[in-house]
DNA sequence: CTGAAAGCGCTAACAA
DNA sequence: TTGTTAGCGCTTTCAG
């Protein structure tokens, strides 16, 4: 079996006390005794189990990470990025991927309170406020990414969505559009209202008419953008320019235009929201709007980890401003230029 | 503090003993008294300490995950699949994204090993097989995906990777191509070694020399790709026709093409290997060897579980078949039609 | 500077 | 059917 930290102290002629304090570095111990006890260990080849000092209240350096779908390159993406800051900290990351749905959200958190992780990082967009709540009420150490509830007091990292939105419309706009669609991901979530609020914004700022009828709906991948851009399209005096709320949505839009010839950017502006790879990627490469994964994920592990060693007293927003990626999807409307 | 065993049993009247029981559905309890126990775990919102239980020498039911990169859309989608699978089963997963850096890796592994998981999935390419061989000593359940370690007894679930070569190769000869060069991802590695003895058998069946000369090395990303087929493109007489061993690498090739101008497919003709989303979403959309990720991922968790469950007992490899899928970058080699 | 001992929350004989 | 008790491997007073 494992050697122990018993198996330790006895080769070593020691207590368990003594290891237990040089492996932790606490305490005062003589310099012998602690060449002493490292020796052993190396020799034993010793592993102190994380899971018997998390018993004694200790933490279990595990923190949890609530996404839709690590599949997903914005959220793989992320994971990554907190993944490597975790690391840096000392923290592993578990993955869950809860494909937005509510279900699994609640059963991955209950999972993850009983294996003691140290706290949870939500990127998850489901309007389940009441599962958070309770986390909070349990004082487990929570941040969100990439998402928004003004309602509670959370740490949070985002994007300035209400920015993004608005500077996507505005490119549109300057490009000489007249009629842009909008396709979101999801009226209730905040992200998606503020992206929209910025489109009509700009819509406004530049004189022109805010339609409902222009706002469409769909979810978070690229078959979902497909078929409403292919109704988008299938009107009768359809939008000249499209803006995806991300670009999964956006590839979609891409792919319903190539089906039924609608040139691009000739005949229709397209822009996303994210800058994935896939925006560099893709065919055409994908003008969008890029929110700075690497550090939105490096700064939420910092929040979540400063909350869990309680070196914080207030709970913090950190709102990351977006930027135009200008690639090959948006063009002038040459349509107007009669 | 969170409700413990005792908390409920004092509620409840009853012993942890009893409690313990009903937890875990064991040994025989009143029905009674089962109920009145259930009621106060609902009241209590009690959840059992899974580090608890993992002390008395159960398992922690969560097991590792080693990829190059959780951001790397291949790696990305296995993630996924294992992750389904394992929750499945009951077991959560931690991601560790290793760069294929053996230090990294071996970090990881042994933090891995002082969280007691109950098992690791290891999808990185180091030739690092010490520390391979020194988990297998210590009977840590491993499995292997999508990498090949035939030296050693390990449950393997890979794609059959000469077979895939062959057909790559396949394809752009009977397309016309003479001249067909190969950018593999590290030459010491079974999987890339496999491929190229497909490639050099399907050359040879079809009566065509194998030259050294038309290997390269590259890594698994795209700029590497780039920089490979930049130098190949600068070739007095290039080849018309590029194997690149993933689709990152081909995605690289794509761009260095397009930077000299280089027609797709007309003046060259690219296939890779993984078939993921990138390939049906890049421009031109990419030709490729497709792997079957769901399934693999899928098979693997069950070996990995099987083991740990200690429910098999020989090892196992299974080798499935990749299939091509034609898309826009490969064409006949017009070139040589004079 | 070092060790004895009391837990941490739960499981698994073994009794009753 | 239910309870007592001895651990699991480690941390942490508190003595020595």
């Amino acid at each position: 079996m494992k050697p122990t930290i018993y198996d330790i102290a006895r080769e070593a002629g020691v207590s368990i006390a003594t290891v237990s304090k040089v492996i932790n570095n606490t305490g005062r111990i003589g310099d012998k005794t602690k060449q002493k006890v490292m020796k052993v260990m190396k020799e034993l080849d010793y592993q102190p189990s994380i899971v018997a000092s998390a018993l004694t209240g200790k933490r279990t350096h595990t923190i949890g990470l609530l996404i839709p779908d690590i599949a997903n390159p914005f959220f793989a993406e992320i994971a990554r990025s907190v993944e490597d800051m975790g690391n840096e900290l000392g923290f592993s990351v578990m993955m869950c991927s809860t494909d937005n749905n509510i279900d699994k959200e609640s059963k991955y958190i209950s999972l993850l309170e009983q294996k003691r992780v140290d706290g949870i990082i939500i990127a998850t967009g489901t309007r389940n406020t009441d599962v958070l709540q309770n986390l909070l009420k349990k004082k487990l150490p929570i941040a969100l990414i990439a998402r928004d509830l003004p309602s509670l007091p959370v740490d949070t990292v985002l994007v300035d969505d209400y920015m993004g939105g608005y500077e996507a419309t505005s490119h549109l706009i300057s490009l000489g559009h007249q009629k842009i669609s909008i396709i979101a991901e999801d009226l209730k979530v905040m992200s998606s209202k503020e992206r929209i609020r910025g489109y009509r914004q700009a819509l406004e700022d530049h004189g022109m008419e805010y339609d409902e009828e222009q706002i469409h709906v769909s979810d978070f991948t690229i078959e979902g953008g497909r078929e409403v851009a292919a109704t988008i399209l299938a009107e009768n005096n359809p939008a000249t320019a499209i803006f995806a709320c991300n670009d999964l949505l956006a590839m979609g839009v891409i792919q319903a235009a190539r089906e039924i010839g609608v040139e691009i950017p000739s005949d229709l502006s397209i822009i996303g929201f994210d800058n994935t790879i896939l925006a560099s990627l893709c065919d055409p490469p994908l003008t969008t709007i890029a929110q700075p994964i690497q550090d939105m994920g490096k700064q939420v592990v910092e929040l979540l980890v400063k909350e869990i060693k309680q070196e914080k007293q207030s709970k913090q927003r950190v709102v990351l401003m977006p930027s135009l990626e200008v690639r090959n999807t948006t063009s002038d409307n040459t349509k107007n230029l009669v």
